[in-house]
DNA sequence: GAAGATCTCTGACTAGAGTCAGCGTATGCG
DNA sequence: CGCATACGCTGACTCTAGTCAGAGATCTTC
């Protein structure tokens, strides 16, 4: 631990210095406060005032207040859009505030190059991989998996989600209907189970398995997000299930998929899943995987 | 430029939502201003009021009553040196403020912990190595080349400190009035000239150049501080006095240095120096190098 | 059509992190 | 000795980033 602490503050006070101190070039995250903040939120398409207050996590007061400021000094425009609830404010950018915008661009640009520029292009190949890596493993770290009611709203936005991307992947589309079904009972225990992945709060994935025989378990809507792909999420949700099924004492895991998924087939297959013989007569799927349990 | 701008923003994203938001950990570097910093900046050995506030870049004013906040919460020590400078205060910790100094170093072990707890140990291995290689990177980036007169402060304080590390290397000691001489001249334009590495403006490494006979140069003190060695300031160093070199037309290049010191060593070989017989009678140099230069 | 919820806005307030000018004492130098 | 300067201290002030409690308009639901 001893080491590992010794890193990550030097990593830190390095980052600092460099970010924050007067002789490097100002912070990138110089613009998380404020009225700032608030006109990076609003953003190139404008934003409803209750869309901006949620994403940044603002007092309704105060964010009134920071987008009057805003309009007084001409970089935003509220307006209520015809047609829609009144009480409701669209907030857009002006010109100026898109030039501002554009101008923090720049700023940033700058910056970044002031922060290569005394780097060798392998040395500055290596930072930014580095970077790439500690962005996807900081974020891998925030990931927690959960078991939830399959009828609660997380579950429910998963499948949303997953049904959608299923209608837009396979050939023929897909009929939402088919997965309905009366499944609350059986993704439930003891029946079955429900897990959710969340990166921050948010569900970004989830897996389920229920019973098809006694000590023969089948995995169901596996998903993950596209924003968290590459983070390891499906393996982590498919190992979190497999663990469930072996403390059940299942024999045997079973799953079917269509061909078009090919990170869930290779996820299966990287996972010792191996290809079967039909087992089912799901209409959707292509390919059939079983794995022994030990 | 554009990649690097995203992969730089994202990076800089995921620290602070990993680091700042409230699901996750609370910031390492939370503790960056306020009360907190002062006791910090204080440490376990005590400080003088003056140096606490240069080393913070803090109003005396505000220092004062940050300092009297601490004595009031009874973990803090001002008092007067007896022997010195009745005006200057000297700060030390007291028993309460060691253990709130121990207490933060739990909680940031907590927190280093569980953001390497939902990772697997190969993860956060690569984790731990990618912030090591961006602080690295990142002071890299800091380094700062530049000619000075070797009658200026920085110069002076270089040559000290490497006449005392000299001393301390060197089997029989070193005499550092061997150095002096006459070295204005011959480190100034146009005889030579000498570079200073600044990293966030302190010196951290030297080196020189002067003229043995026409077309020939004489590398001479090169030296990089301990605390930054590893970043490759050597090489930047040497690279930044053969460039000069070249301008100048000079076919060689050589150098003395003694077999103790096994870093320049490596650097010149490394760099294309090719050892040679004695040239010169420098008591102290038991190695001779050189390199031509096209 | 009334009750309650939702959305934005306003005013009053707070806490933290400083800045600034000047005070009193101690010291160093001519 | 006298004077400029250094050091720490105090009081008064500022600026930012909020929080909190409601008011008024508008919408939803029964």
């Amino acid at each position: 631990m001893r080491r590992e602490l010794q890193t990550v503050r030097a990593f830190n006070r390095a980052l600092t210095r460099r970010w924050r101190s007067a002789s490097g070039p100002a912070p990138l995250a110089e613009r998380e406060q404020g009225v700032d903040r608030v006109l990076l939120g609003v953003g190139r398409r404008g934003s409803s005032e209750r869309a901006l207050r949620e994403r940044l996590a603002l007092d309704s007061g105060y964010l009134s207040r920071l987008l009057r400021a805003l309009e007084r000094q001409g970089l935003v425009r509220s307006e209520a859009r015809s047609g829609e609830d009144a009480r409701r404010r669209f907030i857009v950018l002006t010109r100026a505030g898109l030039a501002r915008l554009r101008r923090f661009d720049a700023q940033d640009r700058a910056r970044v190059r002031s922060l290569l520029a005394p780097l060798t292009a392998c040395e500055s190949q290596q930072l930014l991989e580095a970077m790439a890596l500690i962005e996807r493993l900081l974020r891998r770290s925030g990931v927690v998996i959960g078991a939830v009611d399959p009828a609660g709203a997380a579950a429910r936005w998963c499948f949303a989600q997953y049904f959608d991307e299923l209608d837009a992947r396979f050939p023929g589309g897909f009929d939402r209907r088919t997965g309905r079904g009366a499944v609350r009972a059986e993704l439930l225990p003891p029946r079955g189970r429900l897990l959710i992945a969340r990166l921050d709060g948010a569900p970004v994935g989830c897996g389920a398995i229920r019973e098809l025989a006694p000590g023969v378990l089948e995995i169901k809507r596996m998903w993950v997000a596209p924003s968290a792909r590459g983070l390891g999420i499906g393996r982590e949700l498919l190992e979190a299930l497999e663990r469930i099924a072996r403390r059940r004492r299942a024999r045997l895991i079973r799953l079917d998929t269509h061909a078009t998924l090919n990170e869930a087939l290779r996820l299966y297959r990287k996972a010792g899943y191996r290809r079967i013989a039909r087992y089912n007569d799901n209409p959707y799927a292509q390919r059939w995987f079983e794995k022994r349990l030990r």
